[in-house]
DNA sequence: ATAAAAAAGTGTTATAAAGTGCGTTAAAAG
DNA sequence: CTTTTAACGCACTTTATAACACTTTTTTAT
């Protein structure tokens, strides 16, 4: 398990490191893959550990597409996953895309907010996140509906 | 399993190639062939593995076409369905016909969006796909319909 | 119907951009 | 003070794309 809040930086070439602190539960979990994806709800990305993303994929692309917001939630989570290779013993680097940058807001940035949350990580733009957690409310709030039965039991 | 979001080039002869991040999944699944076809719901193409491609064609050229929306899927997906041969370990180059870019509104355009949704692509506009996942609404949506029960089970 | 021309399709190469790996320096922790 | 970690810089590798050349198919004109 994950957790706490980490500023980091990110190089010129947009990868960041985890911190060290995290290398023994990603080595005891044998983990070698690390996916990153856009949060549907905030402007913030979701990381997720290799063996936590193939379950939530395989869930979500199992469900009907014909309801829009499923179908949504599928471009959202699955169309926009990067897959990263990932060595625990190693320097722990991960490269974000431009596209991924651009949402979660952190294009111009060198350090974002990486939160460990048990399971996955959250990446956010450092503003956004000091605003969130003073409780103020961000201008885009994405996905503000309500849910279909079939993803009320899943959490991503 | 392949995912994410890619903007890319089409050629002057209508062709592009897959990232090069895909080819192992390709080799692995062992393919040969990629269908691509139009998307029933919106203006869009699906890019399907030959494998994928033959379940699906199979499920759907059975079932009974005097239902009219059947029979529409049925002429929508298999009658516009373009057979390439495809190399994984090749450039991984695809052409699309003048019909299918015409019907995803990309006739002009020398860049598309090609999505990676687990087992299968989308092929989008770019502005058609960033008004969809903004929450906005396209002016086309060709299928918003009750569907009959014998395809409830199916994913496109 | 045949030949020429045009268009469509296929393949190769060159170059710039993006991504990766690794050593060094700077900072922090013990 | 020593050890570990984070950040930076540089060199190398891979990838994407545009440009070009060639082949095949289709169209047009005689």
């Amino acid at each position: 398990m994950m957790f706490g809040f980490n500023n980091i930086s990110i190089d010129k070439k947009s990868r960041f490191s985890f911190p060290a602190k995290y290398r023994d539960a990603f080595i005891n979990s044998n983990e070698n893959q690390i996916v990153i994806t856009k949060d549907p709800q905030y402007p913030a990305l979701k990381v997720y550990l290799g063996s936590e993303w193939d379950q939530i994929s395989t869930k979500l692309s199992s469900l009907q597409g014909l309801d829009p917001i499923v179908r949504n939630l599928q471009w959202t989570i699955l169309g926009n996953a990067s897959v990263c290779d990932f060595e625990p013993t190693g320097r722990m680097q991960v490269l974000i895309s431009a596209d991924l940058k651009k949402y979660a807001q952190i294009e111009e940035a060198n350090r974002i907010c990486l939160i460990g949350m048990g399971n996955k990580f959250e990446i956010w733009n450092q503003e956004n996140w000091e605003q969130r957690q003073t409780g103020g409310s961000l201008a885009t709030e994405i996905l503000d509906i309500v849910l279909p039965e079939s993803i009320k039991d899943m959490s991503f």
